[in-house]
DNA sequence: ATCGCTGCTGCCAGAATCTGACAGCAGGTT
DNA sequence: AACCTGCTGTCAGATTCTGGCAGCAGCGAT
């Protein structure tokens, strides 16, 4: 057995006992001398493990669990985040807490340029209609991770529809509501779009030329200057 | 540098480029010859990387990343797979499989008793108020985990209020209320409480006789029979 | 077809790491 | 005081890792 799978394999019988375990019978155990274990124990404490060893009683693992190397695609990636957003927004103030911890650690090893793709994806939470979309959103996330311009029909709240040119830059999910939000390239100014009214859509191969993260900034910015009524739903 | 660490950035070199890169290039940036770099990408592949190599052109990534091992509490868990089921009930259907995806990946490396208690936080989405809870739903979760009764004041729907001991077993989640699930020990019956109707929380140290597992499987079997009328909200 | 580049595997000796055993100290329980 | 336990240092042997070499196969360009 590798060591690695042998330091899991040492939380794990830590994990199912609650009272003290000797280090001698956690040797016997995973099959090592006492001195191994206690480098091994060290080299888990080392990796963050919350084991803590008292003299004259033995090990006690902090609940909790050590999550082994995994891959995640970044769709995968983007769901936990999403989730863990929504919990960190929920009343419940523990679980909340938790759920902000929870993606501190995760975001403390993501790689930047994956980080800027969740920054994409905007949680709000309000009131919203029943409607599903009809649309594949994957390729609204693909344009806004590629910056390119996106093609689309829409319809706006009084019926009438409209083709559309836009720079999308972000997704944010309402209670059961997608809205994307991008420069409008006919209107030349921020709108968002309901995802259930549009239609018809069309990735282009064509690069807009800000950068996606810049773009958020703005409209962030525009959303708190009330005067200005930052970006509408697209019905102008 | 150690083998794990290396590896790690393997991966994370592998991601910064899209074209194929050269096995050569590679064992160049870690500084390792080019035959323990292959040794290293056939580490990873074991491990469920996406690499790909193909003669006279190079490795290519699949979009994707690779945690590394990460110490996570049981809430900090709990948090993680209630956020994606949630996801995973959206009407975004690529995000959604993204989020069972990932869900699935994440148990596969879970302990069972850590199974177990998410199972005890069952996820049920419906209308809800607004009302925000006052009382520790912290200890509402500890008691639900070790098996132990639970004392209350209890308000029904028509303002008046009762003491309450009861056998925890599930937490639901509405919109925006949790709903705790227990067998009321007065009523001799499962009944369901708003946590925003709950006060004065006692945590007692008696083990209630049954199995959580076992009460929550017949409790969702009761749902199924309309006749039976299941569970219903404490006001008897 | 030929050439060059690349992925991939087997082999082997040296380097690096891991492991077990022993000794000793410190802190807690009985 | 006696005992158990955690923890550290040291060192030789076992194990693993690593680099160099050789050879085969697939791909693209000439």
């Amino acid at each position: 057995m590798s060591r690695s799978a042998r330091l899991l394999d040492l939380v794990q019988i830590l994990r199912r006992h609650r009272r003290p375990v000797s280090g001698r019978t956690l040797a016997d155990a995973i099959g090592v001398s006492i001195r191994t274990l206690y480098r091994d124990i060290a080299t888990l404490q080392g990796q963050g493990a919350p084991i803590e060893g008292e003299a004259g009683l033995g090990y006690v693992l902090k609940p909790g669990f050590m999550l082994p190397p995994l891959m995640f695609t970044d769709e995968e990636i983007e769901a936990i985040v999403l989730g863990s957003r929504w919990v960190a927004k929920q009343p419940d103030k523990r679980l909340a807490a938790a759920a902000a911890d929870a993606l501190a650690k995760i975001a403390a090893v993501l790689p930047d340029d994956l980080r800027d793709d969740l920054d994409a994806t905007t949680l709000l939470v309000g009131p919203g209609s029943e409607n599903a979309e009809a649309i594949d959103l994957g390729i609204v996330r693909q344009a806004i991770r590629d910056e390119r311009k996106l093609g689309f029909l829409y319809r706006d709240a009084g019926g009438a529809a409209s083709k559309r040119l836009v720079w999308p830059f972000a997704l944010a999910f309402f209670d059961k509501v997608r809205v994307m939000v991008a420069w409008c390239e006919t209107r030349q100014d921020f709108r968002h779009f309901r995802a259930d009214r549009m239609s018809g859509l069309t990735a282009t191969d064509i690069r807009y030329p800000r950068r996606r993260h810049a773009m958020l900034k703005e409209w962030r910015a525009s959303l708190d200057a009330p005067g200005r009524n930052g970006a509408k739903d697209a019905s102008g």
